[in-house]
DNA sequence: GTCTATAAGATGATAGAC
DNA sequence: GTCTATCATCTTATAGAC
């Protein structure tokens, strides 16, 4: 394997793993088990467990973004737009065995390390920004100003993103989609 | 110390460290050092780590209601209660250092333990449920239906509970506040 | 740059004295 | 029922050979 491919290999065990068993539940003998290197491939990498989460923390957020924007480009009108990122997540914590919301379950996890807590944040400010961005757009209804929409949007969507994670399945998933449907 | 008195103890103090450390990161090294009693005077109370967490929860759900209950018994207003349940969760989040709910962490952090996971949804379940008796009668301004009505509060409380612990503050808790004021 | 071997310490849990 | 001592195992991380 070439150094990118070790690299990219072992984020993606690491990514894997994190998300599925929980960061602290997973011992770095098992992510070089799985992705098949030696250990001091990995520390040749990445310089402890914690630069390893930070690198895949980094990883996930542009993918994660990247993927919403490929998911809702097939839609021109705002509305339809804000509908169908709930269906991104839907679709996602179908994918993913209803873990919920990677960042929210890293954020359970860490209560220290401020690279972290940073990282988390960074992403929530991301995705409240985007359905502002597209709220501007949509709001016709009125019932709510732009910001308490925008809020009240995000929060529906964290909310069933926490659900999701804890009943495993999407149900408060589509409730939230259904309610922001009659908002807008 | 007397055989409650310890039991009391140990409850007392892994409720503390499993909610500010995490319980992955919390050792049983640590709960008996700060309880101030041998290892096996643990091992005699509780079987193992897995049910000194389950008594946790277990009591941690009991205690959680009867201090919702408490801070709801001065109004009367169904409406007027329904706002104060923000209250509460904000007061529990400024006194506990925005930690989140202490069941949505441990669900993040415990994966393959049904009784944690059915602990969890009980105790959400719960909430949704208090939340519906007081929306039936609360719900005057019609604008969304008594079920979605419910779900719309449950699910932005979960999110604002989100908001808390990833950002240290309970500005979203406030925000879900003001929205559930104008769909009442 | 990747390997094996190992360090140094923490983990959950138990045995046996008193 | 509480104590001390200890077990076996797992943890992150490093050293040194090739």
């Amino acid at each position: 394997m070439s150094k990118i491919d070790v690299r990219e290999k072992i984020l993606d065990v690491a990514a894997r793993l994190f998300y599925e068993q929980g960061y602290n539940l997973t011992g770095i003998n098992q992510v070089i088990e799985e992705a098949a290197i030696a250990k001091a491939s990995l520390y040749h990498h990445f310089a402890s467990k914690t630069d390893l989460l930070i690198a895949y923390l980094e990883d996930f957020n542009i993918k994660w973004f990247a993927g919403l924007d490929n998911f809702l480009k097939s839609y021109t009108d705002p509305k339809q737009k804000l509908l169908a990122f709930f269906d991104y997540r839907i679709a996602r914590q179908v994918e993913r065995n209803y873990g919920g919301c990677a960042f929210v379950k890293i954020n359970a996890e860490i209560e220290t390390e401020p690279r972290v807590q940073a990282l988390v944040e960074e992403n929530k400010n991301k995705a409240r920004a985007y359905i502002h961005k597209l709220v501007i757009q949509a709001n016709q209804a009125k019932i709510l100003s732009n910001d308490a929409l925008t809020d009240t949007i995000f929060l529906l969507m964290e909310g069933g993103m926490n659900s999701a994670a804890i009943f495993k399945n999407t149900a408060d998933l589509e409730s939230a989609k259904k309610i922001v449907k009659k908002l807008l």
